[in-house]
DNA sequence: ATTAAATAATTCAATATCAAACGATTGAAA
DNA sequence: TTTCAATCGTTTGATATTGAATTATTTAAT
């Protein structure tokens, strides 16, 4: 029967102060995903519509780099947004290495429907700080997501709003 | 070609705590993951190797609420563990419903290998942040997380440092 | 005591996720 | 031009993850 942890002040303050980062993410996006606004949408999934409906079509690699996920998992997501006929691949000409992705007629419909809820959660999620408490927690957030390496989630990765 | 999200003050000021937020915790969770602390633990099997160290054998359920996964995933992760020999299952006597989960030796070894490295890790991690701006975003984290649901991630999620 | 509701773990189907290996294509170097 | 390195997308194998259905067991209610 061990007992828990125990180190020296700044052991134990950044251990709670990461738990608690952690803690806070997984909620906000466990309540998210419980309102049920994405809908059938997985996260990768709204993720892909959300940055194609934003930013245009893009090319795989481009996509996978936006959400933040490997090569690999974003053929099996653009799969299976395909199979459900809100995306459509294009085969790049002019270097047929790339195909091009293209959010379709029934794929922008389904975004549109979705964003709004989905805009509407999380300014409700972040009502419990103030304006000036959001400004604080953004700034700190942004000094430890800045580190060397990029790296981010799903729908939190997308260009929902502007990074600066 | 359409444009990016534009929306109220409010709502621009939440999405865009949101996304800091989201990338933060993945950028510091995925940096954590590329050091290479954690040996081939994902982090689901490191987050039940870490509670039973810290808070001794646990029921399937109570595993499953602390690293805040479904039940059904259990059952997975800890066949994975014990297929490695790291854990031990064990039918409770009492109520046969129940299934005590065991470290074994080897389980208890591994942690103990890997366990200064990741504090050391994280700790690291935060050392961008001064002791005062870690408190800061340990309370902000934690007024955000408070909501209803309670949900939380692998390793954050573990006993590695007390929830106050 | 028998039945009904609750709880623990498992199973299943679908999707996600990564790393690594692979095939196709392109562009640059020899 | 031929070859080589780089890049893109796919595939594969392993693990994760959820929600729903299922089985076993226990407890509570009748």
């Amino acid at each position: 029967m061990p007992t828990h942890y125990h180190g020296t002040a700044e052991e134990r303050r950044a251990l709670n102060t990461f738990i608690k980062l952690m803690r806070a993410a997984d909620s906000v996006e466990a309540r998210l995903a419980q309102r049920g606004c994405l809908d059938d949408l997985t996260p990768s999934q709204f993720g892909v519509l959300e940055t194609l409906y934003h930013l245009g079509s893009l090319c795989q690699t481009e996509l996978a780099h936006k959400i933040l996920k490997s090569s690999g998992n974003m053929t099996l997501v653009i799969d299976n947004l395909e199979k459900q006929g809100l995306v459509r691949r294009e085969r790049d000409l002019n270097d047929r290495r790339f195909i091009t992705v293209h959010l379709t007629e029934k794929g922008r419909q389904t975004i549109e429907a979705v964003l709004p809820c989905h805009v509407k959660a999380i300014v409700e999620e972040f009502s419990v700080l103030t304006p000036e408490e959001q400004e604080t927690l953004g700034e700190l957030c942004k000094k430890l997501g800045k580190g060397q390496s990029p790296k981010a989630t799903l729908v939190s990765s997308t260009p929902l709003a502007e990074q600066e």
